[in-house]
RNA sequence: GGGCGGUUAGCUCAGCUGGUUAGAGCGCCUGCCUUACAAGCAGGAUGUCGGGGGUUCGAAUCCCUCACCGCCCACCA
């Protein structure tokens, strides 16, 4: 590609860019991670989309913020990976199947069988996951997509079978009984995110329950009274002076010919509820069943699967449905006089998103893996600093939580997952277990604990048993459950890197550096990385967790799709371009609050109803502004033959923006290493916009017309147009790459001191360094004094109404020592601030002629400034009244300013306690003040004379 | 019920280790198609910093309290 050819249209097409490089990008490999560099290692694993669904805002922000360290870190010279995957999300994504299939073809999981459904299901996260993957493309996201995991593909299933494999031999993982939320419709638990709740209008009843061998009654109160006959004792408060007396004794249970005993417990009961009498049913209640567990209480299950009566209840109850049993049990009571009252009460029903039936708290025989050290060392590795969270206040959640040490629940009654590697023997005796694995460690067995729903042996294998080891005279059969998907979510940052294999990529990036996520998972998947990370590889899985906000919608409420609410960022992308999808939610994520987005419907010129918000509209403008930028600095690069420039020849305003540069580099630099996105988006725009364009380009302008400061003015421009794109790209890649590649084929050659470089892409081109750019606060404080002129007389010029070609011929005030700083800035305040010829003249000496007459004849028009006083002759636009208005306006600001600081002075605490630093530039200030002050009131008076 | 965060311009948000006349983007008003950019330029207006109390010479910023909004966790016999 030659100059000539190349495209630079005055819109930015994103589009063109979008489609342009990315492929490129891919097919040079720039994110091809090579664990054999000896740089630095940075890795952060995505947090695994679920493929459920395509993705919605909440993604796209937390992989744009991903990108940004990603490509930073590249930039910066580190060996990188981005590991990219999705996950199969057990329960989420059989249930949209389920549901799915039953709305087509009505058909349930058990008209299809296992096999089919898994395939069913499969095929969806096929589509799924493509329909992801490019999502995440189309935002540029620099993933190595050659490492692409799947939570459920071989590398992944590996791990998850070694570390499963792993706590059972150490016994850190159990069966054990545990109450679930059954779905007596599905036959199936479900996991509490599947739960929905309903307040409705129930009953309280109250049921007498007489004491043995005495006259005496306690009266219970029960939302649910079918409940009873699993009831194995009653509970008082241990304090209740009511009951006291009766701890100890026993109940006779109506309808049933059992007793049970009355104990005390001050967790379970509240004295002032009720009657502080509370029946306690632990195998269908999960209160109760913690009850039940502190005084090894019985556990009656009354249930099938199904939701009829076992038969543990009595006979006249079994195999009836729960409602029945109610209205039997209430009849039964009534009718022995034992139902006392019953009262209207409000309850919420628990209820089934997947059949929309009520939820029974139903008690089964789950896997477990143990807590307590598990969660000891993890809570470690944040106190001991090995582990840290930015914001730090999410740290609290995280230990509050890993400190209750509940043991975690591993197993799903699903078929879509990790099935569980165990195999059951009832037959089997541990001499002919020795015999049939001699010499195989890959096979390890236990005996069932009593009281399990298994007998005999236990066997856990690194790989499937056929089911033939053992002989023809024993079954062996595998566990019908899966494991929960946060068992190998927690997995993730090694498994994705190869382990139990020792791979280079293992070691060369494990731990990971940082884990991004939103808060809501720091338990249920931060945590568990921290454990399993620490249990499989003996280290964290990572150094940094960054929590990113929320994105809402403008009522504060979550996006999702029952709401109708949620943004495809593949619509934004369309519309918008990627660019600004990505600086619209870097410039929105903030440290402190959620991210609130205004959504708009809107429909689309090919007739789709999308939905958008305004935010994007605030981002809109900057790609093309950068690229106009871009363009004119290139179209003035014809002649350009990049030699290099030797620092003195650099003008005030060419050290003036390099030091501004530094600063800006320095901003982002501390912005990023502090997870800072929304204050790196905004210096980078404030320095592109404010100090860039309004100022260096405009600056730049008259110079470039002039033959001998051309080519330096040229590389100055080109030096930092280069390091700017080269800042910006995290943000912005695309059109930053195409600013790259267009200034290569103007500028090959870069860099105004020693910095040169001629990347063939941004994404690989150096990160921009401080020392580079020299620092200059001479400069910087004199190019802020021309600004002030310059903005001052276009005030003038604005306020006053002067026409468009009129030059006035303005005279500037300033103390002795600036009068050269200003002289300096001639060409540059003739230019942009539209006057003619003009003079400085210092403030100690009098004015020139034509503007004392001016002043005399109140035709001129003031400004007095900090340092600088601005003096315009306006001849026949003035405006005497309006001029006098303006200038009293201007005095009444300035002794309000004067009179706020004298207060202060004035006050003795101030002078005394007040920091001797402050009390000195407050004086100072009011000395400037008062000059202001007096310049004003002096221009006043000749106004009014006039 | 416990915990966390928020309440600043019409909208979305910065500022909060106390100390200039409280800022930005979008929107609004005025004037400009000034050959980088009208998705632009120049200029302008806009706030009892949620209410109340306290600490302090000084509070948007620290403390207490109330109200409202959002989230997490627990619970509702």
């Amino acid at each position: 590609m030659t100059a000539a050819e190349q495209e630079l249209p005055k819109l930015y097409d994103p589009k063109a860019a979008q489609d342009r490089w990315y492929p490129h990008w891919l097919e040079k490999g720039y994110f091809t991670a090579d664990p054999t560099s000896n740089a630095q290692p940075y890795c952060i694993v995505i947090p695994p989309p679920n493929v459920t669904g395509a993705l919605h805002l909440g993604h796209a922000l937390n992989n744009t913020l991903q990108d940004i360290l990603i490509r930073w870190r590249r930039m910066k010279g580190d060996s990188v990976l981005w590991m990219p995957g999705t996950d199969h999300a057990g329960i989420a994504t059989q249930a949209v199947v389920e549901r799915r299939l039953l709305q087509d073809e009505k058909k349930t999981r058990h008209d299809l069988g296992r096999e089919a459904l898994v395939k069913r299901i499969w095929a969806w996260k096929d589509e799924y996951e493509a329909r992801i993957l490019s999502q995440l493309q189309a935002m540029g996201a620099s993933c190595d997509w050659s490492r692409t995991r799947f939570t459920l593909d071989p590398i992944c299933a590996k791990a998850v079978r070694h570390t499963f494999f792993k706590l059972f031999a150490d016994d850190k993982v159990y069966r054990g009984k545990r109450l679930v939320n059954w779905d007596t419709h599905l036959r199936t638990a479900v996991a509490d995110d599947e739960i929905y709740y309903e307040d409705t209008k129930g009953s309280l009843w109250s049921i007498r329950y007489p004491v043995a061998e005495s006259d005496e009654f306690l009266v219970v109160a029960t939302t649910r009274p079918e409940t009873m006959l699993g009831d194995t004792a009653v509970a008082v408060h241990p304090d209740d002076p009511r009951y006291k007396h009766l701890i100890g004794k026993e109940v006779a249970l109506p309808l049933t010919d059992r007793r049970i005993p009355i104990i005390g417990d001050g967790m379970l009961v509240d004295m002032a509820f009720g009657t502080g009498c509370v029946k306690v049913t632990p195998a269908h209640d999960p209160n109760d069943y913690q009850t039940g567990l502190r005084h090894k209480l019985a556990m009656i299950n009354l249930l099938n699967p199904d939701g009829t009566y076992h038969e543990n209840a009595p006979a006249a109850y079994r195999g009836l449905a729960v409602k029945e049993v109610r209205k039997r049990v209430l009849a039964d009571l009534e009718a022995a006089g034992l139902l006392l009252e019953t009262k209207p009460h409000d309850l919420r029903l628990n209820l089934s998103h997947r059949s929309n039936t009520a939820i029974e708290p139903y008690l089964s025989d789950q896997w477990f893996v143990r807590m307590d050290e598990f969660a000891e060392k993890a809570i470690g590795a944040v106190t001991s600093g090995q582990v840290t969270f930015h914001p730090e206040r999410y740290a609290k959640s995280y230990i509050d939580w890993l400190s209750e040490k509940r043991d975690w629940c591993v197993s799903r009654q699903l078929w879509w997952g990790h099935r569980i590697p165990i195999w059951y023997c009832e037959t089997i005796t541990e001499e002919e277990l020795n015999v049939a694995f001699a010499g195989r460690s890959d096979v390890v067995w236990r005996q069932a604990e009593a009281g399990s729903d298994r007998r005999g042996w236990l066997l856990c294998a690194l790989e499937d048993l056929t089911g033939q080891e053992l002989g023809p005279n024993h079954r062996l059969e595998q566990d019908g459950d899966v494991l929960d998907t946060w068992f190998s979510s927690a997995l993730w940052p090694h498994s994705t890197l190869g382990w139990p294999e020792k791979t280079p990529e293992l070691a060369k990036y494990y731990p990971t550096s940082v884990l991004s996520t939103a808060r809501d998972i720091i338990t249920l998947w931060v945590a568990r990385m921290v454990i399993m990370g620490q249990y499989n590889c003996g280290a964290v899985p990572f150094t940094d967790v960054f929590i990113h906000p929320v994105i809402q919608d403008g009522q504060g409420r979550r996006m999702s799709k029952s709401l109708g609410n949620g943004i495809d960022p593949v619509d934004i992308i369309e519309m918008y371009g990627a660019d600004t999808l990505r600086f619209g939610l870097a410039s929105a994520a903030t440290e402190t609050q959620d991210l609130r987005l205004p959504i708009e419907k809107i429909r689309l010129e090919d007739g789709r109803e999308v939905n958008t918000s305004d935010r994007f509209e605030q981002a809109k403008p900057f790609a093309n502004k950068l690229w106009n930028a871009a363009r004119f600095v290139m179209s003035n690069l014809g002649d350009y033959i990049g030699e290099p420039v030797r620092p003195e020849q650099l003008s005030i305003e060419d050290r003036w923006i390099l030091a501004t540069l530094r600063a800006t580099v320095s901003q982002a630099n501390a912005s990023l290493e502090k997870f800072q996105f929304e204050k790196l988006a905004k210096t980078l725009r404030d320095f592109t916009w404010n100090d860039f364009c309004d100022w260096a380009i405009e600056f730049a302008k008259p110079r470039l017309k002039d033959n001998e400061q051309r080519p330096v003015a040229q590389a100055v421009l080109v030096e930092v147009l280069d390091t700017l794109v080269r800042l910006l790209h995290p943000i912005v890649p695309f059109v930053t790459e195409q600013i790259w590649q267009s200034l290569a084929v103007v500028a090959p050659i870069r860099g105004v001191f020693a910095s040169r470089n001629s990347a063939e892409s941004i994404c690989v081109a150096p990160w921009p360094k401080v020392e580079d750019l020299p620092a200059d606060d001479h400069a910087q404080s004199r190019v802020d004094l021309w600004k002030d002129g310059i903005s001052a007389i276009r005030n003038i010029r604005a306020e006053r109404n002067l026409p468009k070609d009129a030059r006035p011929v303005p005279v500037m005030r300033v103390a002795a020592g600036e009068m050269e700083s200003l002289a300096a800035g001639l060409a540059m305040f003739q230019t942009m601030a539209g006057v003619g010829d003009w003079r400085v003249v210092n403030s100690a000496e009098d004015l020139p002629e034509d503007i004392e007459q001016a002043r005399a004849r109140g035709e001129l028009a003031a400004k007095v400034l900090d340092r600088l006083e601005i003096l315009v002759p306006l001849g026949q636009f003035i405006d005497k009244e309006a001029e006098k208005v303006k200038l009293r306006k201007n005095l009444a600001d300035l002794e309000k300013q004067i009179g706020g600081i004298d207060a202060k002075l004035g006050n003795a605490s101030f002078v005394e306690r007040a920091p001797a630093e402050l009390v000195l530039q407050q004086r100072q200030k009011r000395e400037e003040l008062q000059a202001r002050r007096g310049a004003v009131v002096e221009l006043l008076a000749a106004l009014e004379q006039s």
